[in-house]
DNA sequence: CGAGAAGGTTGTATTGGACAACTATCTGGG
DNA sequence: CCCAGATAGTTGTCCAATACAACCTTCTCG
C-alpha cells in the first residue's frame, strides 16, 4: 500500500534541495555561457528528438506553446536553431538545431558535467548508476501519476 | 576518481526531469490553495528549524536577502509569519511562523504528500527510505561544492 | 464547401529572482 | 569615546519565465 507520509515528506525535501540546486547549478553556468537557461533545456531536447514542431516540445516540456514559441524565435534570432514550413501541414513550423546550436548545447554541458562531476568525486561510477536508476524509475512514477489523471479526470 | 561524464550527463537529465515535474507539482496544488508557492518552502524552513534570521533564510535558501525579505512582509501580512526585533543585535529581525502559518503549511504538504504518495503507492516503504537516503547523500554533495568554493575562490 | 478543430504567434499579467542604493545598527582600532 | 568600516534588512528597478486569452491561418470532415 505504498510508502508511508513521512517518507513522502521527505522525498518532497529532497525535491525541494534539488531544485534550488539546479537553479544555482543554472545561474552559475549562465554567468559564463551567452544562453539563457530556459533555451538550453529547448535546444537539449532538439539534440535528443531532432526535428520537431513547436507543439511536442511545449508537450515535453510541460509549457504552454506560447512560452516555446518565444524562446524559439530568440534561438532563431541567435542563430541557434532554424525553421522550415511543414510539408504535409501548413499550419506546423519543423524546428532544427543548427551546427553551431549543437556547439553552444555542448558547452553549456560540458560546464554543467564538470560541475556535477566534481561534486560527485567521492562517488563510484556504481554508485551513480545506481542512483540514475532509481532516480529514473521515481521520475518515471510521478509522471505517470502527473500527467495521467488530467486526461482520466 | 569519481564517476564518467557520461553518468553525470544522466545525472543532469534526472534534475531536469525533476525540476520539471516539481515545477507540475507546485503548480498543481497552488491552484487549491491559496498561499504562493515560493513563500511555502520559507514556511517549511521556518517550521524546521524555529525562529530565523532573514539573512538566514537567504543563505539557505539560496537566494537574495531581498527575496526574502519581500516574502516574510506578504506573509506577514497574511498573519502566517510574526517578526520580533532581536535583543542582542537591533539590526536584524526574528521571524517565527504563526500557529495559523503552520495550519497552512500542513494543508500545502497534505496535497502535496497525496500526490506523491499516489505515485509512489508501487514503493515499498524501504525502497523510499533508500532512494531518500541517497538522494540526500547526493544533494548534500552538490551543495558543498557549489557553496564552499565560492569563499575558497 | 463550410464549420469547427488545431498549430502558432502576440499581447498582457504575474511570479520569482538579482543587483544596487540606502538606512540603521554594530564593532573594533585609535 | 568615537568614528570608519562591516553587516542586516528594505526598497527601487530590471529581467526571465511562464500562463492565459485573443487572434490568424490552415486543416479536416460531414
Amino acid at each position: 500500500m505504498g510508502p508511508t507520509r513521512e517518507s513522502c515528506v521527505d522525498v518532497l525535501r529532497g525535491l525541494h534541495a534539488v531544485f534550488q540546486l539546479k537553479h544555482v547549478i543554472t545561474t552559475r553556468v549562465w554567468e559564463e555561457r551567452d544562453l539563457h537557461p530556459a533555451a538550453v533545456g529547448l535546444l537539449a531536447e532538439l539534440a535528443r528528438r531532432g526535428e520537431s514542431r513547436v507543439s511536442e516540445l511545449a508537450q515535453v516540456h510541460l509549457v504552454d506553446p506560447s512560452v516555446v514559441s518565444r524562446q524559439v524565435a530568440q534561438l532563431e534570432k541567435a542563430g541557434l536553431v532554424e525553421r522550415r514550413a511543414c510539408r504535409s501541414d501548413g499550419r506546423a513550423q519543423l524546428i532544427t538545431a543548427t551546427s553551431r546550436g549543437l556547439e553552444t548545447l555542448d558547452g553549456w554541458r560540458e560546464a554543467q558535467v564538470t560541475l556535477v562531476q566534481e561534486a560527485l568525486a567521492d562517488w563510484t561510477e556504481e554508485d551513480v548508476h545506481e542512483f540514475v536508476r532509481q532516480f529514473g524509475l521515481f521520475t518515471d512514477d510521478l509522471r505517470a501519476h502527473l500527467l495521467v489523471p488530467e486526461a482520466v479526470r
